[in-house]
DNA sequence: CCTATTTATCATAATAGCATGAAGAAATCA
DNA sequence: TGATTTCTTCATGCTATTATGATAAATAGG
């Protein structure tokens, strides 16, 4: 998973626990979660033009989901930055996709988990990630800095 | 997964698969799975400083399993090609690391996926993959170019 | 010794991901 | 109208990944 598809499920998600809230501007997201502000607010753009988000610009502006946090799947967020559409079906012996015959022990247990990540992407919604007591810790520098040094 | 550690895994699987020989050229592998001749040899040579290969040079020369293909898991063929030593510990939520008493709906299914990746690769020996008749149907192309255009 | 083979190493570049900074455009509000 | 706020868009740079190509070093075999 990219860092891109990071922040946009962690601003999603601060927009479903928000999603009572007419807008939330995208700088609001970026010190709360403690994400670098411009490059959010390019991910953000990618995910109005992806149609999961509504945007207002001008005072009082900001973002929002067009759709109820129990409608929207991690699949839906992340989709935007795949870097290949496809949730790679290859066969871990060879780089062509596995064939659903191939023989070695370990091709029905990687399939299996390849499977269920798959469907905890398009099963997951975001009214399940703010249901509970499930506030991230934040401490500040979440996020952190990638960089060597 | 990176592109380096697919190209690891692919040519583990092959010197397992080749076992009984005494060597086997880098670039014999290269062209039989389609990976780009250099960078194979690069990282055919990091897996020998990993300590998972034994190399020799001159004719006749090539690589070598160190091991027996049973007693090589796949953890040990992408160690050298992890980014960051950690295994992604963080939360879908935060970026930090998900605490175990996190109440979210996903949490306890994100963390057995996470779980059950984590231990196909400690558990997944080269021998495993090489059992049964499982070779990749190699039609050439393989590992093909990841450029965009 | 000489040549061919093969790994080891180095220099360089193309691409993508990650990020910063600033200018442009729209909307609100005084 | 004018100033502020906020999204929109563009320009730019850094780093890691993914390669390519060339050279050096070692070994085998004639």
């Amino acid at each position: 998973m990219t860092q891109a598809a990071e922040y946009a499920i962690g601003a999603a998600v601060y927009l479903a626990r928000h999603y009572t809230r007419e807008r939330v501007p995208a700088d609001e997201i970026a010190q709360a979660l403690g994400m670098p502000r411009n490059y959010l607010s390019k991910i953000l753009y990618a995910l109005a033009q992806s149609g999961l988000l509504l945007s207002t610009r001008g005072p009082r502006g900001g973002f929002r989901l067009s759709e109820a946090p129990a409608d929207i799947t991690l699949a839906h967020v992340i989709e935007p930055f795949r870097n290949n559409g496809t949730t790679q079906p290859t066969c871990l012996m060879g780089g062509q996709p596995c064939q659903p015959d191939a023989g070695c022990a370990a091709h029905g247990r990687w399939q299996m988990i390849s499977e269920e990540l798959s469907s905890f992407m398009t099963e997951t919604t975001l009214a399940m990630l703010v249901a509970g007591n499930a506030q991230p810790t934040l401490k500040g520098g979440n996020y952190g800095d990638r960089r060597r040094a």
